[in-house]
DNA sequence: TATATTTTGTTGTCGTGGCAACATATTTAT
DNA sequence: ATAAATATGTTGCCACGACAACAAAATATA
């Protein structure tokens, strides 16, 4: 039988650790792009590199697949669009719907911020094997799934 | 020789993972909280915990043992100071200092929201083995440090 | 001792996450 | 066909992370 695990300080804690990784990890990126002269910020980043592999989504799929409500993707469209990478289209038969597209600019930054990206990626991963990272991934989505909501 | 890591998509980068992970288990504890009828972030609870741990911190001493700038515990402290769970008294010797206690009602909330607390985790680390839960503090432990500004 | 520098905490702005309310448009039910 | 329910996107508020500017107090330096 498994036994129970109680914890219940702060450095033990795995919420805590994730909060303190993906901080310092978002931190990270963001000055990345910043010394590099780019005003971007990381969950901008996540929302191009999702429309760089489906365009023309709805904003609320586009939220769900990026994992932020439809507040959120409303507000960081805002941001792109301002920055003049992506374009809304109205959807010609359902005319609440916008359609999400990368703009010329768009497809430009991903582009020029991939070096960039990549030699983040070298500093988080340094000293993991391609299976330490599985490993990890594994990880979190087993967390991610015991918190689906049934 | 280690073999060189290159990811360029969002589902397979650490980082987004890491964030994933970060909101799903910051949202369900701070629902935990909710449900029970408190009205706690879990940022607020770090800070509680952490001054269970030590009281009489300055606020910026403070802030470094929960990886937030001064400005957010200022903020964070200010919170905690109107709901009464916490007291700022000033140093006598230096009198830019706060010092930070818990308030009598900060001691009650940590007993009360134990339980609340430890039935979150039996739910985050569901299917984990301690040792895996060692892996995990291990593995964010190493990217923390990988980020380290020299 | 007088001035400059550093430290501590506050206030402000922006971007984002969580939540609620809302208008508009579509779909479903009656 | 009309009304009710649902879906989409927006605006509002609050809390928090990042950053800059600031005042007050302590410390270092001249």
């Amino acid at each position: 039988m498994r036994q129970k695990i109680e914890i219940f300080s702060l450095d033990e804690s795995l919420g805590f650790w994730l909060y303190r990784s993906h901080i310092k990890v978002s931190a990270a990126l963001r000055n990345a792009f910043q010394d590099a002269g780019y005003d971007l910020t990381p969950e901008q980043w996540a929302v191009l590199l999702r429309l760089r592999e489906q365009e023309g989504l709805n904003q609320s799929k586009l939220g769900e697949k990026t994992y932020k409500d439809r507040h959120n993707i409303t507000r960081i469209l805002k941001q792109l669009d301002k920055r003049g990478y992506i374009e809304k289209h109205h959807d010609e038969k359902d005319k609440r719907v916008y359609r999400v597209y990368l703009a010329p600019a768009g497809h430009s930054i991903l582009k020029e911020l991939k070096p960039i990206v990549l030699k983040h990626h070298d500093r988080v991963y340094k000293g993991f094997s391609k299976d330490d990272l599985l490993k990890i991934r594994d990880y979190l989505g087993h967390i991610v799934n015991n918190l689906q909501r049934s």
